[in-house]
DNA sequence: TATGAATGAGTATTCATTCAT
DNA sequence: CATGAATGAATACTCATTCAT
């Protein structure tokens, strides 16, 4: 498939798309992704040849998405605590600011349509993710794998984010108490 | 006086469908859980009424379970601190052990197919976690719902879990730095 | 098929037939009847070997019944018009009477269900009417087979039941106009 | 832009449900009556959302088809019975041409699966055969509702058709003594 | 290139019938 | 003989994908 003409299309597609899975899922059929684009159903098609392809595709363009988000926010950090936090914050605050956002890309991380490959491009969109991780020697997290951490940062986001999502006058304190969980079980005092 | 049902036709739809959702998720067709129970098709409709149900009684059958491994496990525990993290190694060691079940939880869990009820019974064959959740006052986690630790413990759980089924060898490492970012996080010392 | 024990099973079986029938059509499940007649599925097919053989004994049952209301109301009758009148109120009243009967016969007859010797069988029930039948040379019947009779008999009756179950007011009129329609048509004066 | 809709495929649809129904019933799978139009089974459902939905329109394009026959052979008639006794005549005789299409009726009109609104809207296409209907203050039908003789035309006919569809030879008598019968049922001379 | 009509394999569910108890 | 559990072919309908326009 060569990149086809419409730049914008192909974006409505994904907004489309993302739409769609947030309120059902990766079963959410094409047809309805292509009315909600305001496309005809074959165009999809020429955008992105397989739906599978166009839910790795919707995958990687939400990661990318939230990625863009954190650096946005990544403001000179004092201190290696302030510059995790700050990720942490823009992190929770991505899904919590955009709802369908982050339920299409929590359904779509539980899916088995996206691919092993997409699922490693994702997460070397967030380098610094793994550099903050970097434990120190007597951290609980020195002899896990390194991207245990990540893991458990998306985790603990995703969690909150889903919490926050439906309580939102807690959403301060979880955020909070999300990132001191992450802290403090990194070994930090 | 005809045919008794059969408990065993029962259970092994049942774990063929435990089968099938951990592999190909909640749209793993009913021909695939039949086959692999070793009924008919038709069969699958007499013990339940419709897929949806089987979804839903294979979602409480799971939660029973992990249950039932947490209580086998449920030794005398001298502190509190011992007993939480019992909870914690057995929750974790039940989804290691058996992949399949873990997975089709996760998969269950997600998906909106279970009902709100299921979850309410779900989530009362585990009071204690909600008792050990309880924070004190100086915790982050004070002003943050009830249910925020229940939503974090399963977070991080699964998170673990999944990663220790690709990293058998750090298992003792992560289930360890799993708990203690829970229990430190709950503001212990 | 061995003629069955239970007498009153069979009955019951064909009451409860009738009853899916009239509000079901003839795509009434066996189980429904099964259910209503108080027997067990498999039951059903001791009795009556295929539902299609089920169906056609109903049909003849209904007929049977129909001949025999027609029969006990036969007064020995004055004149032939009067014998022909009354061969009609009563084939209406017995669907006025009986709409679950009545429904269920109309049901069946449309059916491809019915065998071609089922309905040969039902009409010799009805030997009167072919005599009465009987057209003298000048009515306009005359030159039609002997059966047109038959068919516009029951096709006037079956409207009129059918019209007076919804109009139970106008039942006498309905009766007397459609009779007119039939001996007038005879070319009776 | 694309391949247009196909009037004429959905013309073959509509024949092919003709012809189904006629020999199967309603109960004619849509499998069957794809393979007749020669299309695929989903084709169908791109014409027809349901299968009831075919249902009713087959219904109305049967009594439209039979409305046209009618008002084809509407030549300008010196009386009113002679108008009426074309009616009749026009309406059996499209029964009588078109064996399928007629039986095809009879079953969809029996069938609870065509709507009220279908039925008021076909009745509303033979507005004269209420007006010849409307009767005379010493008519029999005098005091019957005003649609027990639009009952007892269409029974009249249908039972006629389906008579002379066996006995071709008998039309001409057949049809002349239904109208008899009609006529005089309603109190001419 | 974009469209949307056409396709047909795939899905959950039903139901007449069989047969173990 | 009666039962009802088990069966699996059949059914209406869906949907990713193709292709004529």
């Amino acid at each position: 498939m060569a990149r086809p003409r419409s730049e914008e299309k192909q974006r409505a597609i994904l907004e489309a798309a993302i739409h769609a899975v947030a309120s059902h899922g990766v079963t959410a059929p094409t047809t309805m992704i292509a009315k909600e684009a305001g496309v005809a159903e074959g165009t999809i098609f020429r955008y992105f040849p397989t739906k599978d392809d166009l839910l790795n595709a919707v995958f990687l363009h939400l990661k990318q998405q939230l990625r863009s988000t954190m650096i946005a926010s990544d403001a000179p950090a004092d201190s290696i605590e302030q510059r995790a936090r700050e990720s942490w914050n823009s992190y929770v605050d991505w899904g919590v600011l955009d709802t369908n956002a982050s339920r299409a890309l929590n359904q779509l991380s539980v899916s088995d349509r996206i691919t092993a490959e997409a699922r490693v491009e994702a997460d070397a969109l967030f380098p610094e993710l793994s550099e903050l991780a970097e434990p120190h020697p007597d951290s609980p997290l020195a002899d896990c794998g390194s991207d245990y951490y990540n893991s458990v940062f998306s985790a603990l986001a995703d969690a909150t984010i889903g919490y926050v999502a439906y309580h939102p006058d807690r959403a301060a304190a979880c955020k909070a108490a999300g990132f001191t969980m992450l802290w403090k079980g990194m070994g930090h005092p």
